[in-house]
RNA sequence: UGGGGAGUCGCCAAGCUGGUUAAGGCACCGGAUUUUGAUUCCGGCAUGCGAAGGUUCGAAUCCUUCUUCCCCAGCCA
């Protein structure tokens, strides 16, 4: 598979020269791995490490993955790929509440189908922080005992109001001065479930002051009575976000730690964490450090989570993986594929610049690999007749197609001609415009793979729209044959004979939002969905098209690249989405 | 009006331990090829690096001031 195949090497960008500076320094050379997570006593029992650099791909699984998401995946997996590292999948599900199976099944189909995978030298590499709990637990108690965290009473509201605010700084907490004996002792308690939710918390004990609010005395274990996915109902006490994912990396013995801006502000803890644990001697040298680039924003495009879920829950859309959404389900139902994906994010690269960028660049890099990957197919998307009056009745020939323009070994296909064919509707214009070369009154085009023809009238119905063209074949102009050429057409259309067609569903998608920025200024980015988003049609395809399979690509010739639909699709009656139009230097 | 980040061509993005004409991609504009108005192929495309000062023989790269944008006050991640 092209998978594995080296992608142009992607440009320079700031984290790979810090990895690149770690190798060369030899930062993380020589540190034993023993095999699996674990603390420094186990860690010291291991071997050096084969992988040259650690890193992971951490999603929370109470959602679906998006567009986002892949650039993350492709940093992180292709780090790890092009450095002689291992990329861990790790779940993190510190939170039972919001967590599901059914997404952790989701996001590693996602994964693999991007080309990634976690199974490395030697062994799998895929992780959930719930089975790190009992470490966590641990090393809360080892800060409680070192000084550095105590149990808080106040209630939510208090310790909201004792935060203090972006200038002003914080207040003391009453308890934070408790012994460490009693904190260890009710922190024992709360893991006992001796205390109500929310009664009591942990915090670290670091500064009320600090011009950095994370620093404030953060919350790192909560009470919560809930079913965990994983664990079930063995802890009714869970570590948060701030405190979990540094330890998790630790174990992992993670070298690169990589997130997006927002968790800047919170890398002083990472490493006040770290540090701490370390010279607890629960972890060990060298500790893994974190680095942040910006996220992924797309014109036209909402990612945010929480849109998702609006617009899946109101019905905008057909579900998770419809077609239009920017989920990566969607994208594959639509017929984006891996290796666009991954064109994508190298084309886009990494920084730490705020940036939109332009939604046809994703589309760019689709028909990029499309046009490589994908064979060539006829499809008459709006039909009208075109009749060649001078074709003898109830007679057909065989007319040869290339499966692929590129690719020569793929060979050819027939396809039947007749004296019936179906024509774009488009490619007739009574009236041509200015630098129009398809077929007019009297004028010449040739029906590709076969014959010049050659307008000789046409029929309109009580609207006054064209419904049937006719046409006069020139006999020695057939492709392939000798001479063919010998009368020159510019235009060039495709047709399928109308006694061998399939009449298929096709869905013709655009655009979800009709702006740029969905929402933007004061407007509700609902109001900025595209009302004409989807456009079912009925088409007439070439008969071999009835034979593809779910998931299927194709070039319709001159129309763009379309997908047999995953879900919809049933043997021999295919239905298709279009993935993307081609390029149209001509406009419509 | 605290703290943390970011501003290089229409969109991304190298470069930023100061030193030839400021990489590359996408878009765009020319032209060639073409039985997809597709693809491919050639060529063009920032005297300028948020702004203003300063240091220097020399600055996108160093210093100063200013300016714009993003993030942080969940017992979410």
């Amino acid at each position: 598979m092209s998978a594995d195949k080296t992608p142009i090497a992607p440009a320079s960008n700031f984290i790979r020269n810090i990895v690149e500076r770690d190798l060369e320094h030899g930062t993380y050379a020589n540190r034993p791995w023993a095999g699996a997570p674990g603390d420094a006593a186990q860690q010291a029992t291991g071997t050096p490490d084969p992988a040259k650099i650690r890193t992971r791909f951490p999603p929370e699984p109470n959602g679906y993955l998006h567009i986002g998401h892949a650039k993350s995946i492709c940093l992180n997996f292709g780090l790890a790929r092009d450095y002689n590292g291992v990329c861990h999948m790790r779940f993190d599900d510190t939170n039972p509440e919001k967590e599901e199976q059914e997404y952790v099944d989701s996001i590693t189909d996602a994964v693999q189908w991007l080309g990634f995978g976690w199974d490395a030298f030697g062994s799998s590499h895929l992780y959930y922080a719930s089975n790190y709990f009992d470490f966590m637990y641990r090393a809360a108690e080892y800060l409680i005992e070192s000084g550095n965290a105590y149990i808080d009473q106040q209630t939510a509201d208090e310790m909201r109001a004792n935060r203090g605010t972006l200038t002003e700084p914080g207040k003391d907490s009453p308890w934070r001065n408790r012994p460490a004996a009693e904190s260890l002792q009710l922190f024992r308690e709360m893991r006992d479930g001796k205390h109500a939710d929310g009664s009591m918390i942990l915090r670290a004990k670091i500064d009320m002051t600090s011009p950095n609010i994370n620093l404030r005395d953060p919350a790192i274990y909560r009470i919560k009575r809930a079913t965990h996915h994983n664990t079930g109902d063995k802890w009714c006490i869970y570590p948060m976000y701030t405190f979990a994912h540094p330890v998790e990396d630790a174990l992992e013995r993670i070298t690169h730690s990589i997130c997006t801006l927002e968790f800047e502000d919170q890398r002083p803890f990472y490493d006040w964490l770290l540090e701490n644990l370390r010279d607890g001697g629960l972890i060990s040298d060298p500790l893994p450090k974190q680095y942040e680039f910006a996220r992924l924003n797309l014109t036209y495009v909402v990612l945010s989570k929480r849109k998702l879920i609006d617009l899946v829950e109101g019905h905008y859309v057909s579900g998770w993986d419809d077609p239009r959404l920017p989920t990566l389900a969607g994208a594959r139902r639509r017929g984006y594929t891996p290796e666009g994906f991954r064109l994508f994010a190298d084309r886009i690269g990494v920084s730490k610049a705020d940036s939109w960028i332009e939604y046809t660049i994703l589309e760019d890099c689709m028909r990029e690999t499309l046009n490589e990957s994908a064979e060539r197919r006829i499809a008459v998307l709006d039909p009208i007749k075109l009749l060649i009056d001078n074709y003898p009745d109830g007679q057909s020939e065989d007319c040869f197609a290339p499966n692929h323009p590129l690719k020569p070994e793929l060979g050819k296909r027939t396809v039947q001609l007749s004296k019936e064919l179906w024509i774009e509707r488009e490619d007739f214009m009574e009236e041509p415009t200015k630098g129009y070369f398809r077929l007019v009154p009297d004028g010449l085009v040739r029906l590709r793979y076969g014959y010049v023809v050659k307008c000789t009238g046409f029929e309109k119905d009580a609207a006054g729209n064209v419904t049937t063209v006719h046409s006069e074949y020139l006999p020695d102009t057939k492709s392939g044959t000798p001479g063919a050429d010998a009368i020159k057409v510019k235009g060039n259309i495709h047709w399928v004979s109308a006694a061998h067609a399939y009449a298929a569903e096709v869905r013709l998608y655009d655009r979800l939002f009709k702006e740029a920025h969905p929402g933007a200024g004061d407007r509700n980015y609902l109001d900025d969905i595209n009302p004409n988003s989807i456009n079912t049609i009925t088409a007439q395809l070439e008969l071999a098209l009835k034979d593809a399979k779910p998931e299927d690509h194709f070039q319709f010739e001159r129309h763009g690249y379309f997908v047999a639909d995953q879900k919809d699709s049933v043997t021999g009656k295919p239905v298709f989405n279009r993935t993307v139009t081609l390029r149209d230097a001509w406009q419509k």
